[in-house]
DNA sequence: ATGACTGCAAACTCTTTGCACAACA
DNA sequence: TGTTGTGCAAAGAGTTTGCAGTCAT
């Protein structure tokens, strides 16, 4: 049902690429994250593997997302506010986030990065990626702070 | 020197435009980011701006910023690793985040992000600035991991 | 077999909060 | 003069580290 996201064969490769072993708690976050739709904190990942391996704890949680982030399979999205978002899958998208509340929406929107990611490489950044961010007040907080 | 950066008097007029009171803590942390030229992060706002006002509190720091954050004054920037760094003026830059050392460096590209604001904007977004991230390995942390 | 990984507990860093005093408007 | 802001101390959230036992290779 999801041929565009991580399969566990993928992952398992993957890890074992970067010099990682395979265990059923970094399975199950990356099957976690590739399934959720949306970031998730570390805490979020924990409750969703707790399911499928009932004693993770939560320094596993952070290792795995350590591990997976540097295969390249997980991305950590600064929110900047409240705890460290996560997000999987190869496809890089945009976000808005609320400077007020921290909230991290997704944003569909066609801009052309090679510039910057051309920049950066030639400055000797190893560059994986880039997206926008938008800074700003979502609606919610943008309706309290008029209050 | 600065004509293009924050005048004390500006700062004084943005604070009370916005509800706020000036303060010497406000006035100095404004300041000390204009004067900067780099990211800083709470701790190293509070010690520069101890040599104008002795007593100053971190607390007093992290408001001072809060305030001039919400005036529009100053930006926080969120590494994702370490502590969060702050940015004075208007001119929005695109960064370069290391993921392994959370170090963050400005880049100048040139980027149209007009299509990301218009689509954030048309999502209910109040839309303040946009800038490019680009993720990646910083030279040394790159070193690092080859070896 | 052996070295990496897990889980537990505790530590650590960064940031925020509660309260009494000071100072801007 | 009335709040808002400051400084101090302490609490809080989120993340990391140390260590003994377990599991992947």
């Amino acid at each position: 049902m999801e041929p565009t996201t991580l399969e566990t064969s993928d992952v398992a490769a993957a890890l074992r690429r970067s010099g990682y072993r395979v265990t059923p708690q970094r399975l199950a976050v990356a099957s976690t994250l590739a399934h959720a739709g949306r970031h998730l904190s570390a805490e979020e990942v924990m409750a969703a593997v707790a399911e499928a391996v009932p004693g993770v704890s939560l320094p596993t949680v952070y290792a795995s997302l350590e591990a997976l982030e540097d295969t390249g399979l997980v991305r950590r999205v600064a929110g900047g506010r409240g705890p460290a978002l996560y997000d999987a899958g190869p496809a890089a998208h945009h976000h808005m986030v609320c400077r007020r509340c921290g909230a991290v929406s997704d944003l569909e929107a066609d801009v052309a990065l090679d510039p910057a990611l051309t920049r950066a490489r030639r400055l000797g950044f190893t560059a994986e990626g880039a997206e926008v961010v938008v800074r700003g007040l979502c609606a919610d907080c943008r309706a309290a702070a008029t209050a």
